[in-house]
DNA sequence: AATAAACGTGTAACATATACACTATTTATG
DNA sequence: CATAAATAGTGTATATGTTACACGTTTATT
């Protein structure tokens, strides 16, 4: 019986939600895309494992991933009976691959365009989504994925790129300052020929639950 | 590195959240309070494996449970490495536990006065009581724990001994209403010299999220 | 000076949540 | 058989939260 972690990590560009797959060079499945992930050491915990084996394989590192779920059906692996635990994360579209090789080959996908996948990643990332889509609503992950200052408009395209849908500028601006999660900087953001806006920072960087109010993101 | 399945199993009786506990037998951690569970054969699934040992350790059956969290620090068990996936679940108080014998003890107690226990069970009790909460007020979970036919005031009652708060009795009502989850059947319920009440059972007895509306119990 | 582009702001209508108290129906008892 | 005791069942007014919606502001460019 082997342990494995696997994660789920996904991205923003383009305004398009993408995932990190990695090409697999060995059997089984051998060509087949997956998720990052593999065998937990002896005296390793599961979130350094995750962590590391991320870094080995794509060159991601230095991100916080939020345990999701274990999947230990039989049959998962061909190799034998391997329990994976799954973990989720959301970075920065910054973060580095690392250049391609033969060993290993680290690629975003639009979740969209996700090619077939190897054992049971394809279950993994539904829930992963689903899951991803509930903390963006409760918790403040998207800390997560945007740079240290940031505009209210990048953080509703942000949201509107997950969530798959639009939402309403006054009203989405209205209940981040009821959340009231965010300070203001006195820095203004200019990228182009029009007004600038104000760049705005966490008041508290931690990816935690927002304890008072529940906020479920608007229409 | 070795795989085992724990069950946090609640229940509710005289008003008072309750856990079931076995009294361990064997090193380590003999004579200490600990969750049923135990380690996962070859070709077991998880969630047969959960319910395998339950039985066996404390006669409970027939329970659906539902996957929580896995818990793998280096140092969780003094006989090595060993990862286990914790589940949860909230059942009748009717379930008949295994009669005590000098191997097994198998015990119900109230979730406030929850003795030393083996292992990490503690957090994991605490993080799945946190869980519970949340389960009782977004799915049906209550359908595992309440007879097929029921009265509004014993669902109710059901609710105010999990949140460890009281709700208000024509707002619970109408709340209910709204979720549409409940049918009347056109029978009463007595027991007592007074007006008797409708018996109601749910539309549909599977356990799952209640979709549209998330349903957020009232104070 | 005019144009183009994104920024930033408030209010009214609607929906949901909360607080709150009395009548109805039954059995037991004097 | 009248009354008491116990729990069932029911509605409304207020407060809070959600949604829909449009225009003046600020900047760079030509």
């Amino acid at each position: 019986m082997k342990l494995a972690v696997d994660a789920v990590v996904f991205s923003v560009n383009d305004a398009r939600l993408r995932i990190l797959l990695i090409k697999r060079k060995n059997q089984p499945f051998i060509g087949r895309y997956a998720l990052p992930g593999g065998f937990v050491e002896q005296d390793e915990g599961l979130d350094i494992a995750v962590i590391r084996e991320l870094t080995e394989e794509t060159g991601v590192k230095d991100i916080f991933l939020k345990q999701l779920k274990t999947y230990g059906d039989v049959g998962r692996d061909p190799r034998g009976r391997v329990i994976s635990v799954a973990y989720l994360a959301l970075i920065s579209w910054e973060h580095k691959l690392k250049a391609s090789s033969d060993a290993l080959r680290a690629e975003w996908f639009d979740i969209g365009k996700i090619p077939s996948l190897a054992f049971d990643h394809k279950t993994i990332i539904d829930d992963a989504l689903v899951q991803l889509r509930l903390e963006i609503q409760t918790t403040n992950i998207s800390c997560q994925i945007l740079p240290q200052k940031f505009t209210l408009t990048q953080m509703q395209h942000l949201y509107e790129s997950i969530l798959e849908r639009k939402l309403d500028k006054r009203n989405f601006r209205k209940k981040l300052r009821e959340l009231d999660i965010l300070k203001e900087t006195r820095e203004a953001f200019m990228d182009g020929a029009h007004r600038p806006a104000m760049l705005y920072e966490f008041r508290n960087k931690a990816y935690s639950d927002i304890k008072d109010k529940v906020h479920v993101m608007l229409k």
